[in-house]
DNA sequence: CTATAATGTGACCTGCTGGTCATATGACCA
DNA sequence: TGGTCATATGACCAGCAGGTCACATTATAG
């Protein structure tokens, strides 16, 4: 949290210095964010700067509020279209508001998903060696989809992306998770994880919604071969 | 690439500079790592780093290529258990021999994972601030599991997870692309793009998988109300 | 007006960074 | 043996980092 010293300060001059650390944030993540450009793209003395925050991460964490902030008066000034929405109807009201909200906010939705989400993304290199992995996946959901596996209006890029989207979550899941273990090995194999894997693996195939198909029978009839 | 006389050297001594490199990156993520560290830890002189590789990015690119041909060799050595999997079948078993490789080889996976995937995750303030958020969507499913409309038998701890997820993983292919284009706004609010969300929400919705019900009706339902 | 407290300032500190380079080492060959 | 060449070394460099602190400025109160 940000010292007293800071929300005493105008507004205007609070400002300057958010939109400065935004831009910071946005360029270099939060470890190679330097205070020293921060300080002098919002026209305050270093020293000030350390009457405001604790350090880098505190203006972040502040940054992280203000978003927090920003998107709830949004969508109070929203309201969904309807009352009669069922629960996935809401969600996808609520992720497209949410999108709108990011679409007019773009640096300080940038500054946070830098950080929250990895320099990764932002490295050409690495783009040519998911390449390779991706052309497996398309080749496999092409297949997949002549073999009347995979819907067919689903389109290839997107199954895709959806793939590798949870391939990657699934692991980040189980690194995460496994990291707490004192034996990764063994708990991975454990029959309490694999069910877990099952049953997200369960959830990408047939979806969350509840259908007239039975979830028991589906689930033991996939995962006992 | 690293330079040649990487490759030169003993086997001993360049696997005591990968192993140091990646428990620097697994500790660091990429542009906190330091060089000085890793010689130290490797127990070779700055200057023959700079014989063996461009920088320490270059390093990262080796771990990369490492990562993926020893997952080669291991899923060579693996064979899936019967020939007659259908594609999902064949992505579980993909899915969990990668789990049993990631979980031989933790300390590459996790330097490989810190670097791509952000050093957000590790903070544990951070953690806070989406306990909020994941409250919030707690009891949306709660309230949607007694509605009927979401599966009972995927728990909510899941069910929160997967939004999440999705949640995430929209918003991220969002801003990317978003960020390519003159007016963000625009374009998100172009039919495209919606149409985009709506396929992506679907799927989370119904799964991947073809099932006797009609895509296209559903999908016609859902999405113009 | 003075006294006191709060806020603003930037020169300065130490520590570490990525990177260089003159020199030392030692394997190989004539 | 002496000469050559790839490799190894670590002292050294300039640059920037986060952070401090003695002092200047301004606001508040008596």
């Amino acid at each position: 949290m940000p010292k007293p010293t800071f929300f005493n300060l105008p507004k205007e001059k609070r400002e300057k210095i958010i939109n400065a650390a935004i831009d910071e944030f946005a360029e270099y993540g939060l470890e190679n964010a330097s205070t020293n450009r921060i300080v002098a793209n919002s026209g305050i003395a270093k020293g000030s700067f350390y009457q405001y925050f604790e350090d880098k991460q505190d203006v972040f964490m502040h940054l992280l509020t203000v978003l927090e902030q920003e998107k709830m008066e949004y969508f109070q000034g929203k309201h969904p279209p309807s009352m009669n929405m069922d629960t996935f109807q809401y969600f996808r009201w609520m992720i497209k508001t949410g999108m709108e909200f990011n679409s007019s906010h773009p640096r300080l939705v940038q500054a946070i998903s830098r950080v929250m989400f990895g320099e990764g993304l932002y490295y050409q290199n690495f783009a040519n060696i998911r390449e390779r992995s991706m052309q497996g996946l398309q080749t496999m959901i092409r297949q997949a989809i002549q073999n009347g596996e995979v819907d067919p209006s689903v389109d290839v890029d997107l199954a895709v992306m959806i793939m590798e989207t949870w391939s990657n979550a699934i692991s980040n899941y189980i690194l995460q998770e496994g990291m707490k273990q004192k034996d990764i090995m063994k708990w991975v194999r454990s029959a309490k994880t694999q069910e877990m894997i099952d049953k997200m693996l369960y959830v990408m195939e047939y979806g969350l919604r509840k259908t007239e198909s039975d979830f028991e029978k589906n689930f033991q009839e996939r995962t006992t071969l």
